[in-house]
DNA sequence: CTGAAAGCGCTAACAT
DNA sequence: ATGTTAGCGCTTTCAG
């Protein structure tokens, strides 16, 4: 078995002692560049790697910061995670990575988790299934820098990073309603988290504005299966629409997939709009117009937040709402062929 | 500030020794039950929280496992890590994640991190940028188990979970020239890792079985970014293929998307075959033939080798390679219409 | 500029 | 069944 090397043998092995070595390895000025070119020479002739987990216990903090995220699955999610670990990479952190699956029991567990790994802070989006925010307490607490993003909790003052989900729901129906189509409906997930709820507020404003009564009957619940997608789209398909506004592009692709099988033209037929910009929608046929979704710029000003928050430890009652810019990309899918 | 609880603060008010309660805390059975429920009690009403990286400085391990990727975001890594952390969960292990972004000098350093963090093993899957195996070294001399998926080193002996890119490739290949292409070009990636090696192989000899003289200049190595595809692409099309069997989907998508506004008539005039199962291969038209690329399993199957490796801990020259069942998906693009 | 000594919070061998 | 004690490896006052 590898005899692990310590801050003793290298002290032992220079007949100095481990103070200075702790102090040569961490690049102290205090200490000579002499010394500190020894040290780290016998550092790695000895093959020393150092052991993060008893620095860690020694300075009380992890250098890590820890992910609450409501799934991995998607572009977006990936491309905040990619967004976060730039700035955290910079800073010399490491990401622990939990997600819940939407799971609001998980979501509580992982929070449990991460504050016994002693996070430094936490970046956390919520799941659909989280009734509440009580799981965050001790974070807060402890005064451990905590930054929401995407799916923000509502009633609490943090920092949260999001996009303006009200507005881009409004632009994009406002936007099929230029391009003639009247009857739209709208597929979306559970209104109690913020974004999905603040998208149909935009939509309903749009139509109201535009003299188009909205209809409840036009307007459903989705989960992410592909099954559930084709079998909702079948029921709207039953009202009419003349649109879909679908707050995911994977479910707008399946559903200008499933229009194309029972024989509608998109956009002629009808016109379908996305949300979230992610890379399928420029390689269906029509191209799917959606809204942009910046998901690297908001993984790391969340980061940033943090720590900023981090920096500032001890100062009270930092709150604040940073609105990442977002923007519609109309293509083919909205827009009628002229004749 | 919040004065953190330790196992002495909850000794102290009941009364009884340190050792005693971290004893009652692991539910030890030596410790009398209704002292058990009792240092229970008493932890959750002073807000005690376990400290980790206590636990883990004096266990000498982490409860962490590594995980070394090339990418965060593929459809395939993203399933390979749920597959993962599936079993990883169960066993109680969280998951440190360092993606090198295909660079070889970020693979190096990140697995220099993961071994100072003390990771009890890590899963690893090498990014193109990689040279040679020499920083996984530290791991073999201090017997800490390593699992390679996917892109595995060639001439080292070590558990390796992977598919048969050989035959995929092979059958791929075949299944084209069975439907009536015969020129058909192979654009993949850097053939030093061994998936692409295999695939370009199997390739070749499925050509040279059906008495079809490979071209050297029918087959290109490109990047991921859809300006090269679609340049790669194009410098192809001079060489007037017939098929393209491209080994990832999202490339393949785009070039099908190419080919259609070049004019060309997928799978009249060229056959696409793409290589994974993305999701995206179901929504393009016409829908993408492809390969079934199971990242779940592949990640359950790599993190159960690690688990028993790490149960046997102790014992010499584990070495074995888990070949995990892959198939062809034969949709649309590589299937002439009968006329 | 360097060393001695204490201690972060927990666990486990040993003792009772 | 419970307590005593030592120590995981590192950092950091304090002293010189």
């Amino acid at each position: 078995m590898h005899k692990e090397i310590t801050i003793y043998d290298i002290a032992q092995n220079l007949n100095i002692s481990a103070s200075t070595v702790s102090r040569g390895l961490n690049n102290n000025p205090l200490i000579s560049k002499e010394i500190r070119d020894k040290i780290h020479h016998t550092a790695k002739e000895l093959g020393y790697r150092h052991n993060t987990i008893a620095s860690n216990l020694r300075r009380q903090q992890s250098k890590t910061i820890g992910l609450l995220l409501h799934e991995l699955n998607s572009n977006f999610v990936t491309s905040v995670l990619a967004g976060i670990e730039k700035i955290a990479t910079k800073e010399g952190y490491d990401l622990l990575i939990a997600h819940s699956g939407e799971d609001g029991q998980r979501e509580i567990a992982n929070a449990k988790n991460l504050l016994s790994k002693r996070v430094d802070g936490i970046i956390a989006s919520m799941s659909l299934g989280a009734k509440g925010t009580e799981h965050f307490n001790p974070f807060f607490e402890r005064k451990i820098p905590v930054v929401f993003f995407d799916r923000v909790p509502r009633n609490i003052d943090c920092v949260k990073v999001v996009i303006d989900n009200y507005k881009n729901g409004y632009e994009a129906t406002a936007h099929l309603i230029q391009n003639g189509y009247k009857n739209i409906a709208h597929i979306t997930a559970d209104l109690s988290r913020n974004v999905y709820n603040d998208r149909f507020n935009g939509y309903k404003q749009a139509l109201t504005d535009n003299g188009i009564i909205f209809k409840k009957k036009l307007m459903k619940i989705c989960s992410r299966s592909e099954k559930d997608i084709i079998k909702v789209i079948n029921q709207l398909l039953k009202h009419k629409p003349d649109a879909f506004f679908i707050t995911n592009d994977f479910a707008a692709a399946v559903c200008i997939e499933e229009l194309r099988e029972k024989g509608f033209h998109v956009p002629n037929d009808i016109g379908v709009f996305g949300f979230n910009n992610d890379t399928l929608g420029n390689l269906i046929s029509p191209k799917l117009s959606t809204i942009n979704y910046p998901g690297i710029k908001m993984g790391e000003s969340a980061a940033k937040e943090l720590f900023s928050l981090l920096k500032s430890k001890g100062k009270t009652g930092h709150s604040k709402t940073i609105v990442i810019p977002s923007r519609l990309i109309i293509r083919e899918s909205s827009v009628r062929d002229k004749v």
